[in-house]
DNA sequence: GCGGTAAGGTGTAAAAAACACACCTTACCG
DNA sequence: CGGTAAGGTGTGTTTTTTACACCTTACCGC
């Protein structure tokens, strides 16, 4: 054996910060834990990180089990190490968090693993270091949505200009101008209007966009 | 015991990538491995996490046994798993940056640990994911720099205006215009000018600047 | 069938921030 | 005492950001 064995293993999880965006609102998937310690309590969905996965794919395998879907856009948030932040053992985790369309996930499986979804703005207390994870996931995620195109992960394929504008109201905490909000996104070629018109959220009905993904590779300025 | 005995532990450790300024460049230290696998690679420095530490514990105490200070400004870069990363054994690493003065940093020590200063442009083939880690690190140093007044701690408690500038081009990778950067110093009233003058740099001397804390804390609004 | 209503859609002017740019000063050195 | 190398200073232009109001459309209920 080499220098290794002189030091201390421990467990490492992973814990997922989904988030969701629903009626102007920006969520988080949150449930009550089902096993001691903190049995009850809210928490972060989570898994261990097993000997022969990355954590990467500890975080992906996760986030399928519980919503059964792949390739969710993940980032790491960080690494968690207080020694007595889980109150069983000796656990660092590491935070990922995740960007979803609240259509995709199946109503079925979110009883089934006994999760919800919390406003961002009204959460509970959460098991261990849960809610400073959420804190710091949201930092990151703001940051992110403001630079990259990313928020449309949080969107369905199609979607309005007024969803596009609330989801980004809600992320910043703040309002924002419907006519300087739009010259913006006019700037930006690849959020295309399609012909099709959404009828569901007013009498009038709203052009449906699409963010074109190679339209952006071509001439990737994205600031909102 | 729990549930948590049905998972697998893994060895958790600690890198750090220490940032300095000298020489109007930016550099990163770096040493030679002394240890199995990889002898003799260059390398960032670190150390395992014990069982009675948290990783930032682990982080300032490795800052220490390598430079003898304590309280630097250190930061979380984040956890980087891949299963084979280390050559040897299965080993997650957290990794941290920091900002030293290298006036700080006693010789001596650097000559007994082995390590040097490496620019940050000429970066050698490092050991293991080391590379990866200095480029995060310094994704988000730069990112942090610009936001937040830290990075003073690159530079000796007084310093010209002409360093800052040097320090600001050397982080960002491009030339600044000497007006238009003293104009947006002139406007933060934290950065104070004292009655020193240094005379190393140049024959007509260049009035010494400090950073007040507490001035800033009264008024935070930084911006470079 | 028509007035009320609730969301969709559009342009311009003012203010602020960012950028480009050139010359004089000082003190050491040879 | 001229050369040199770094220190120090303001103004005008461009770009970006912000503030702001009215008409349209189609459904609904009377």
């Amino acid at each position: 054996m080499t220098y290794y064995s002189e030091h201390a293993k421990v467990w490492v999880s992973v814990d997922c910060i989904i988030f969701g965006f629903d009626n102007s609102q920006l969520k988080v998937l949150v449930g009550r834990r089902q096993m001691d310690p903190g049995r009850g309590e809210w928490s972060l969905y989570g898994g261990f990180v097993a000997a022969n996965e990355s954590i990467e794919e500890c975080a992906s395998r996760t986030l399928f089990e519980l919503t059964g879907l792949r390739n969710l856009y993940m980032r790491q948030v960080g690494a968690f190490g207080q020694v007595d932040r889980d109150p069983g053992e000796r656990v660092i985790s590491i935070a990922y968090y995740a960007l979803i369309d609240v259509n995709d996930y199946d109503k079925k499986l979110m009883k089934e693993h006994n999760v919800e979804w919390a406003d961002i703005n009204a959460l509970p207390q959460l098991y261990s270091d849960h809610n400073k994870m959420i804190f710091k996931a949201l930092k990151l995620m703001r940051q992110k949505l403001r630079t990259e195109p990313v928020g449309f992960r949080l969107l369905p394929a199609l979607f309005t200009l007024t969803q596009l504008q609330r989801l980004y109201e809600a992320v910043n905490g703040e309002e924002l101008d419907k006519r300087n909000f739009r010259k913006r996104i006019k700037e930006m070629d690849f959020i295309e209007r399609t012909e099709l018109i959404d009828k569901k959220s007013s009498k009038r009905g709203a052009y449906l966009y699409r963010f074109n993904r190679r339209a952006y590779n071509e001439d990737p300025n994205f600031k909102l």
